[in-house]
DNA sequence: TTGAAAGCGCTAACAG
DNA sequence: CTGTTAGCGCTTTCAA
């Protein structure tokens, strides 16, 4: 015989598999008689019964499992910014007893049939962590999946649409908006912008916010002063190679999108002997990184981003165990930090 | 009415759900007429049917889900070790078609109630991973309580028994031992020994490594210079200081037992303005850090973190998988990887 | 060959 | 108040 279950109790002990169900959840409930419940925690015990959760969940029809959904081609966990949106998600299933279900991108090619996924009941809803492989189109697209297999879901990054549905992320525009002020009150007047990808609705937001920024200082963002490494490190080396070799028309100052391009970035001064601040300003959008060891220190706008898992995740659960539930939606404010580089 | 069923199916075509099954999951064999066949797709098809996994899973008693436990405190995916670890037990998951469940650890003051993970059957099988909050005796309870539970496992790290299980790991005093070769060669009398915790299974056997490889030279470790910082930053400097203040007798070389006491150690050279590897030389014994942007680059005794995870994941399946598949232990090799330090 | 009945292990809704 | 019957949605058996 395999595992006992609920109704090897039973017979032991002479009653229906019901009885123990209640005997064993509803705790001190008068729904079973004291004696009997007692004999059937004697022989649960003697047996050392554990319950199927599987059964269970197929009977409440509940799983306390939240599916995790992050559209990527390189394993997730590598990914700071993830896993640190990880981490805030898996604080929140802690305190509020769910567990985390990551799906693994299946099919070929490296895009999955999210489908299956979408439909397949295992978790009680699904958090989905838009990435720079999502475009808008994308994103309005998972939407539209989403609400069609009637899955309760809440959405991190990247979505800048007007449906109602669960959203935590940043006001981009708001960021870049802020960075202009902040380097034009620098006395910088030639700013650049050194992106990843110009379909990313977080590159859109964040060209309109620098350019209006910059407007309402009198200067404008050139066209030439956009530039889109593709998250390629040579790509990122040629745009800056094109920005310093205008010589006293170069931009003094660049914004760098994201960690990585950041990154990219410094690499490009220490082989080009590029000193910052001195001969160029850097300033950073970027997140929280633990381990912040990277010289020189990055002036920043940091993104929350172990809240922002954090917070969707309780905006989700509240919608998994709330009926009525109104989806909401969440900005998170940003935060500037000193560093030297700017 | 919900989501569609298979006797919802079973009903609109007139026939039983049992058929509709076979028909929609047993492909091309003959087990339902051509044309029953054919209607019980076209109406799936309109009802856009997904199956429910959840009953699915109970019926045929296999979930493809593999459980993840990792004792830690703080969130587990701000380490990088971990992290790695992960995105290989990910990369394996996804090619043998699984998906992971992340356990939560329940309970209070952050120790888990682990009976209930292991025993509650979502998952085909669990891969444990050994932290640094796992000393050698935990780590038997742990085997111990998996086996009473007859649950399929693999575990990854700081195991050195000897009980049957599916084990990956490297030799932690063969690392040392090659540390103290490495050291002596380079004309070093005096190592001493940065470590976390003198509980760690993983600290043993770098002591006893270290020790044996320095005795092959005729040297020794001096318990005075086996330091455990309890992986405190202000702890891993006041073992520096006292190191330091030996003067003429000070420790030549420092072996590092990780990553983070590396950053301690680094953080410390600055703080008191001792250059690397001018005053003193520093070998590390760490993981493979994807954006490895520490300077100056360590001289390091590379694990192989994310072959681990793959490794581990593929152990768990085939047993899993493979009825009477014998449990493996596997020993990974490291690599040396030299740098700018010692 | 094709179909229906009998569970998987559990809980929510009933009857005594 | 106590305890049983009737499903949850699926698959594997078994009878026709």
């Amino acid at each position: 015989m395999g595992t006992p279950t609920l109704s090897d109790i039973a017979k032991r002990v002479g009653v229906s598999a019901a009885a123990v169900s209640i005997a064993l959840n509803k705790g001190e409930t008068n729904r079973v008689s004291a004696k009997t419940r007692q004999r059937i925690l004697k022989v649960a015990e003697e047996l050392s019964y554990s319950p199927n959760e599987l059964a269970k969940a197929l009977a409440e029809k509940r799983t306390r499992l939240v599916g995790l959904v992050v559209p990527m081609r390189d394993p997730i966990f590598f990914n700071l910014f993830i896993a640190q949106t990880l981490s805030g998600i898996q604080s929140t299933l802690m305190r509020r007893g769910y567990n985390l279900l990551v799906y693994s991108p299946a099919g070929k090619n490296g895009v999955m049939k999210r489908d299956k996924i979408y439909e397949s009941k295992y978790t009680d809803g699904i958090i989905f962590v838009n990435t720079r492989s999502c475009s808008a189109a994308t994103v309005n697209e998972t939407i539209r999946d989403l609400q069609a297999a009637k899955v309760k879901f809440s959405m991190i990054n990247s979505y800048y649409g007007r449906a109602p549905i669960n959203y935590v992320g940043v006001d981009d525009a708001a960021i870049a908006s802020a960075a202009a002020d902040y380097l034009v009150a620098k006395g910088h007047r030639r700013i650049a912008f050194l992106s990843g990808a110009h379909t990313l609705p977080a590159h859109m937001q964040l060209v309109k916010g620098l350019d209006r920024g910059l407007q309402k200082h009198g200067l404008t963002l050139p066209q030439e002063f956009i530039g889109c490494s593709e998250y390629d490190r040579d790509g990122a080396f040629a745009i800056l190679d094109r920005w310093f070799s205008l010589k006293s028309h170069r931009p003094t100052a660049i914004l760098a999108a994201d960690d990585q391009l950041l990154l990219h970035l410094y690499d490009y001064a220490d082989l080009r002997k590029i000193s910052i601040p001195e001969d160029v300003s850097v300033l950073a959008r970027r997140n929280i990184g633990i381990e912040d060891h990277i010289r020189p220190r990055p002036t920043s706008f940091v993104i929350p981003t172990f809240q922002m898992g954090q917070l969707a995740a309780e905006l989700l659960i509240d919608t998994i165990e709330t009926p009525g539930c109104e989806p909401r939606r969440i900005t998170l404010p940003f935060e500037l930090v000193e560093g030297t580089t700017a």
